[in-house]
DNA sequence: TTGAAAGCGCTAACAT
DNA sequence: ATGTTAGCGCTTTCAA
């Protein structure tokens, strides 16, 4: 059995009233009282119980992070760990306790928002990797619990959110290619279902028409975020444009793919073909030829996220972060 | 406000016993009020708080993943991401939510293990990346808490753990190495603090005595699990031993490190030193030469476990679940 | 088969 | 400055 204020009270010959208060630091109490109430929970090794609190307040002081199936890709988890870290570091330094939480593949295990959010008495949701067309989304706006979501642009009342600014990030790699000399500069895009992929999309063609280039829909692959989509979209753009000397790839696995394509094609990195990334993760570093990337700032994005989230349960209204992207030049464009 | 078990028996016109039995399936209950009670919840969408239920019952169904400072290294998210998958899909299957939980680098910061768990009143602890003089351990062996280490071979009533064999898989390695012509073989080790450098140090000895192979120290490199260490490890190995022909690493990440050293000693690999790395991270698929690795089932491990940790907490005692490594045969040993 | 009552450990009116 | 009392939402004796 531990110990809990009642033995306290006991000891101290107070009520448990007086040592709750002494506890948690209200002025109300006699300084004399304060200090043998805490010396006496001291040397009974007290330990507050979180339970029986977060049950009287109504506030459990913990937070769900809740990571979508689609994220649970091959590739995701050079994305996604940085993040939870981010989240986590941040969340202890506000006093906060993360519960980690999947939207299952399996749909009879699957869990609804709600629930979740009730059943745990969580304070507010951290949301990840949730597609456009997710039915959980609509869930977390129709909710009352605060949520921040990760990569997905709505706002509400209840609804904030972090991003890194991927128009612009899309728009510093292709104007790279451009800087460099290339013109006809093709794109493998992630799926359709990702907000991320429209905005790159956008960014894409942002820097062709800011640089008097025409945007053709052809010179795009709608693919995934996978190595897969980088081979196959290499493998149809380049048979349809034989020319293209540049390709922006919407991630660094598809670039990856992308990467081992254009070698059986024939064609040199970058001699032959530029090839830019998206994200940063670890492998572009080392993959050969190291490969030149948009750089997101993930344990950032981790720590706002938790920031906003934190600011909004104690009253503050859903609002945008918004991050920057940094242009990491490697030698898959320049030599 | 949301849904009670009271508003529950409002409306049935029974007494909350009633209710709270109907509802957890106790057999001496009426099946037309059963019914007439799970339908109104049903209609209520009631959810169950699963803050009150624990404080009653003292059982919080929640475990702690607690991942300490050590694993924080640049490299470790590779390896730690699909451990914490697999705890928590695992965890989730048999009904546990996961609080996530750090060893912080700042002390003031830091909370005692037992803190952590009467104050969230965990059920159990999974904990991971722990050093061999990490003062958590003892706090984790005096504990009452049920725990399970991972890759920490400590065993008590409370404690059991989970590892991959490392003895066996270091000795694959080598075995692999002599098994394609090398006599003349070096280790880059982690630090000492690890208890898989204990352990796969063990393996690289027994390996070289079973075939004869004489031991000598000095061909140990003891650096640590980062990829400077294997630029260091090649560069002091090396300028010892000119005739070298291959290196087992004791992770991937050292491999690296020392393919990029042996490039610079204009040493080929595999065709004048061949290289063995350890862990199977993504990057080695993908580095050039594609790395020969001893495989960790990671996912695996999370999984075993959540599953031993559970079994524990259902009056099991702590037990070793020891998995099996593979040995993954790429180019930098054979072409 | 059902209900009344006690209590898990804590906080917070409302006295005093 | 301190104590009394009433809960938070649930489970669990014990009686009926």
């Amino acid at each position: 059995m531990s110990v809990t204020i009642k033995d306290i009270a006991k000891r101290a010959g107070v009520s448990i009233t007086t040592v709750s208060r002494a506890l948690n630091g209200y002025p109300d109490i006699h300084p004399r009282t304060r200090e043998r109430v805490l010396r006496i929970a001291d040397e009974l090794n007290f330990r507050p119980n979180a339970v029986a609190r977060s049950l009287v307040m109504k506030k459990s002081k913990t937070i769900g992070l809740i990571i979508s199936e689609l994220t649970c890709s091959p590739s995701s988890h050079h994305f996604i760990f940085d993040i939870i870290r981010g989240v986590h570091d941040q969340a202890a330094l506000m006093g906060y306790d993360v519960i980690l939480s999947a939207t299952s593949p399996n749909q009879q295990q699957e869990i609804s928002y709600m629930e979740l959010c009730t059943r745990r008495q969580l304070d507010g949701v951290l949301l990840m990797g949730v597609r456009t067309d997710d039915r959980y989304l609509q869930e977390v706006l129709d909710a009352s619990v605060p949520c921040v979501l990760i990569d997905v642009p709505l706002i509400s009342k209840t609804c904030g959110h972090v991003m890194v600014d991927n128009v612009c990030g899309a728009r510093m790699a292709v104007q790279h290619l451009v800087d460099i000399g290339h013109r006809r500069i093709g794109m493998i895009n992630g799926h359709r279902q990702a907000y991320v992929s429209f905005d790159r999309l956008k960014g894409y063609r942002q820097a062709l028409k800011e640089n008097g280039l025409t945007f053709d829909p052809d010179q795009v692959f709608d693919g995934n975020f996978e190595e897969d989509a980088g081979v196959e979209g290499v493998n149809r753009l380049l048979s349809r444009f034989p020319d293209m000397t540049a390709l922006f790839c919407a991630s660094d696995m598809i670039a990856v793919g992308a990467l081992r394509a254009l070698q059986q094609w024939g064609k040199r990195v970058p001699e032959d073909v530029a090839v830019v990334g998206y994200d940063d993760i670890d492998l572009a570093r080392y993959i050969h030829p190291p490969l030149t990337t948009i750089h997101q700032p993930r344990y950032q994005m981790g720590k706002k996220a938790a920031e906003l989230l934190v600011r909004m349960l104690s009253g503050g209204k859903g609002e945008a972060v918004v991050l920057e992207p940094q242009l990491i030049a490697r030698e898959s464009t320049i030599r």
